[in-house]
DNA sequence: AGCACGCCGACT
DNA sequence: GTCGGCGTGCTC
């Protein structure tokens, strides 16, 4: 049967239609009406013709077939932004599942949620008298809600409201505003009060000093826009250490988009773009740059996406949502630290920012560049350089000069055999010990990950844990104990619940003891802890940074965040406590994460002019992800990994599939998660062995239930990507017990 | 959002 | 009666 219905998407800015209503297609359109068609309606009792998106095509009729109108015509004009973004969009629901509404949602504009953006005001366009009398009228004749209005706008100094203030508080009807526009009393003025927040901060903006190029740099800018000339539309992967001047050539190749008349994305990760880069971006191009970042309300977002589609601005730099800026004419997409998680998204459409952008680059009019960068490359990256799908290029030399810090290797065994009981190992005390001498400073990092304080009963091992997940709980300042996962709290404990005994003690997160190991054993030390605890409050983590870079401490302790970003030039010693601690969680990107974390660690000692010292403790001196990271050799950790991800079909050997399941009934997860086995097997029962997908579980997730549901994954993996997306597309289709909730992940970052 | 419907007080 | 303002509810 012909698929004559199309689920529209009506382009009107509300809540209340922000849904799929469905059309007839006519039959002089079948052909062309496709998934990402921007149509016109007739919508509403008037019919009045509307723009619509259309998100999907059915032959099922949802209600009555005689209240579904025919669509009116295919809107052509207005290609550009809109179509190719809803392309992305059916892209993106095709690669990585959910709905198309999903995806249509977080491709377009945040389909303005104007609730909170006070874009248009109400003005009067009477004279203070003239409204003065009509104000004495209307409260005669009891126009009230017109009176209202009146007197509140009389109040103002300049006779100006923001209209969401009149169509909120003062519960006037839009129509209302409306009629007395029509009648000469009123003006709605639209303006934008939304500024770029960063740039107007910035003096000097659009002048800096143009740099001299390394021969190197200068090599990857010509040759990338050779390139891009012939038509290569291929993504480029530039692998540069630390310091080698990525952000100089991410920086030209802007300058040279934007000279011919293009626009430029730069993603960035989370926090990792500093103020340093962030300054250097706006000296040049001034405000004709755009800062996305977490703080903007949505009606900010939403206004720095109105100016991009209106091109008051030519580079976005973000995160990844800053992927789907509106730009008309987009020529670059640069993707910094692209090895990093958040690229990720955790929620559906759950979509990679690496693929996705190179999905909107080969959608752009024209094509666009796409530039990879990362001093530790995701082997998905790196084996694409290798293979050819990418284009390889690298910066080998540090253009600050300093040197590349010395790194040892202490062997926490021998640490052990040699009567050594301390965190420290000998050559970090010598080393602490001779920086605080020299007044220089040292960060000391340890791998958080399966290391919480919990609370424990030294006389009989019973362990305190929350009723409602799978993890034990965690003792607060004042005693109080608290679970991570869902906040449940219970009161300070005496004495042990088990066996009444009254020795109950916490055993203290792994930085909190670091600190107090430190205390004791550098009594004159000044020493800092930066942590998910210490952290808490907004501004605590720039405020501790800072401190430190201030010189306030001469050892900062911490878990990750102190390795990210941030030059510290009097550091000069870094010590990981626990190298391996990242290595052995039950994770298939564990020695990835590792060796990335351990070269970033690396990278922090001795950015200054005085030479850095690194030191590796660890229980496993031979991994070699430690080793490959310890002499900075990312092509050897890079053979060693992909030969154990090609033997095991991990990503990127080959695509996987995760299945997360959630219930409050054991029983009813675990039953349909073997369902939904028995499904897959069913499907490739046909196939020959070897192309065949490779199952694994259903298996208790990790944490294995968290606020009273228990958590089940299922992984697939599967050589072809077709072939996996077609097995997700017959598991979508199964019908889910009421009680059960389902979440696929395509090519996850980690396991559950 | 934008339109119709229906309620309600005011006025030829 | 009916006219116009004003709140409500629905839109494939």
């Amino acid at each position: 049967m012909p698929e004559q219905y199309a689920s529209v998407i009506i382009d009107i800015s509300h809540e209340k239609v922000d849904r799929p209503f469905q059309y007839r297609v006519p039959a002089a359109m079948r052909e062309e009406i496709t998934a990402g068609c921007c149509v016109s309606v007739p919508f509403g009792r008037g019919n009045t013709p509307r723009k619509g998106y259309v998100i999907g095509l059915s032959s099922q009729a949802e209600i009555e077939e005689a209240r579904i109108k025919d669509i009116a015509g295919i809107v052509a004009e207005e290609e550009s932004v809109e179509r190719s973004l809803i392309r992305l969009a059916a892209w993106m629901r095709e690669r990585y599942g959910g709905t198309m509404i999903q995806a249509l949602k977080t491709v377009l504009p945040a389909h303005k949620k104007m609730k909170s953006l006070e874009q248009r005001a109400v003005r009067l366009a009477l004279s203070r008298e003239e409204a003065e009398a009509l104000l004495a009228e209307c409260t005669k004749k009891h126009h009230l809600a017109r009176a209202r209005l009146l007197e509140a706008l009389l109040q103002t100094a300049d006779g100006v409201l923001p209209y969401t203030l009149v169509t909120g508080k003062l519960h006037i009807a839009a129509q209302n505003i409306r009629g007395l526009k029509e009648k000469g009393i009123l003006a709605v003025d639209t303006t934008s009060i939304y500024r770029n927040p960063v740039s107007d901060r910035v003096r000097g903006a659009g002048e800096e000093a143009r740099k001299q190029l390394s021969e190197e740099q200068t090599h990857v800018i010509a040759d990338m826009m050779k390139r891009f000339e012939q038509g290569d539309l291929r993504p480029s992967l530039l692998h540069g250490i630390t310091g080698s001047g990525k952000t100089e050539v991410y920086i030209r190749l802007i300058e040279e988009t934007v000279r011919q008349g293009r626009q430029a994305i730069v993603l960035i990760p989370e926090i990792a773009l500093t103020y340093q880069t962030l300054l250097r971006f706006y000296r040049h191009f001034g405000d004709r740059v755009s800062v996305m970042n977490s703080t903007l309300s949505p009606g900010e977002k939403y206004d720095q996406f109105r100016r991009a589609r209106e091109g008051e601005i030519d580079v976005m730099i973000g995160p990844r949502s800053a992927l789907f800026t509106p730009f008309r004419s987009l020529g670059l997409i640069i993707i910094d630290e692209e090895h990093e998680m958040t690229y990720k998204s955790e929620t559906a459409p759950r979509y990679h920012a690496r693929e996705t952008a190179i999905a909107r680059a080969s959608l752009a009019e024209g094509g666009a560049m796409v530039l990879l960068g990362s001093a530790t490359p995701s082997l998905e990256a790196y084996t694409a350089a290798r293979t050819g799908r990418y284009q390889l290029y690298t910066l080998t030399k540090r253009l600050t000069g300093g040197t590349l810090a010395n790194v040892r290797i202490a062997d926490l065994r021998a640490e052990l055999k040699a009567g050594n009981r301390s965190p420290f190992s000998r050559d970090l005390t010598m080393l602490l010990t001779d920086r605080l001498q020299r007044g220089e400073q040292a960060m000391l990092f340890l791998n958080r990950r399966g290391l919480h304080s919990f609370l424990s009963c030294r006389s009989c091992g019973y362990v305190f844990r929350c009723p409602h997940c799978d993890v034990s709980l965690t003792e607060h300042r004042g005693g109080k104990l608290v679970c991570h996962y869902c906040g449940y709290t219970e009161a300070a404990v005496k004495i042990c619940p088990s066996c009444a005994s009254p020795y109950v003690s916490a055993f203290k997160a792994g930085t909190q003891q670091m600190e107090e190991e430190l205390k004791k054993r550098f009594p004159t030390a000044r020493v800092m802890r930066m942590d998910a605890d210490t952290t808490r409050t907004k501004n605590s983590y720039e405020e501790i940074l800072s401190a430190f870079a201030d010189y306030k401490a001469d050892i900062l302790v911490g878990t990750q965040m102190i390795v990210k970003g941030h030059d510290f030039p009097l550091v000069t010693l870094v010590g990981v406590l626990a190298a391996d601690l990242s290595l052995n969680i039950q994770d298939f990107r564990a020695a990835e994460r590792t060796f990335q974390l351990l070269t970033q660690a690396a990278g922090r000692a001795g950015r200054g002019e005085r030479p850095g010292e690194v030191v590796f403790q660890t229980y496993e001196p031979e991994h070699f992800a430690i080793l490959a990271s310890a002499a900075q050799d990312y092509a050897r950790f890079y053979e060693e990994e992909m030969l154990y991800r090609s033997m095991l079909k991990y990503p990127p050997a080959a695509h996987m599939l995760a299945v997360f399941l959630f219930s409050p009934s054991e029983e009813a997860a675990l039953s349909f998660a073997k369902r939904l086995r028995a499904r897959l097997e069913k499907a490739d029962a046909a196939l020959p062995a070897e192309e065949r997908a490779i199952l694994i579980g259903p298996t208790p997730a990790r944490v294995s239930f968290v606020e009273d549901v228990y958590r089940f994954a299922l992984y697939v993996k599967q050589g072809s990507v077709e072939r996996l997306v077609a097995l997700r597309g017959l598991l979508e289709k199964e019908e889910v017990p009421a009680n059960v909730s389902v979440q696929f992940d395509t090519d996850p970052m980690r396991t559950l």
